[in-house]
DNA sequence: TCTTTACTCAAGG
DNA sequence: CCTTGAGTAAAGA
């Protein structure tokens, strides 16, 4: 049996568009699921670091989460696709939050 | 079946 | 801005 749920997660991922992020929210939503927790805990598994920018997932509040690789490269990898951070937050969420 | 988890929402300080 | 408490669904043992 395919583990719908952690491979939805990465293909969704993989359509987030440069300069964009997406919240655990809003794929949770997407697999018209509520379970925010299980989507990130199918990425923290390390199934893919270089196989899906996962790095462009944050909380619906605007808070970084957290990153395999670590919260300070993660920020860093943002910021240089030109997202604002600000104490581990997305200064502006909604202008760079990108839906399905 | 039980535990853990990169979460979310709401309320209070 | 930060903390606490409650709720939630899936993977792993």
């Amino acid at each position: 049996m395919l583990k719908k749920f952690e491979v939805q997660c990465l293909e969704l991922l993989g359509q987030i568009p440069k300069g964009k992020v997406t919240t655990y929210r809003e794929i949770a939503k997407a697999l018209d699921s509520q379970a925010y927790r299980a989507v990130g805990r199918a990425m923290a598994r390390n199934r893919d670091l270089v196989v899906v920018p996962c790095h462009r997932v944050v909380c619906s509040n605007g808070k970084v989460g957290g990153y395999a690789n670590g919260i300070d490269q993660k920020i860093k990898l943002l910021e240089r696709e030109g997202i604002p951070i600000s104490r581990e937050k997305v200064v502006d969420l909604k202008s760079v939050l990108y839906r399905f």
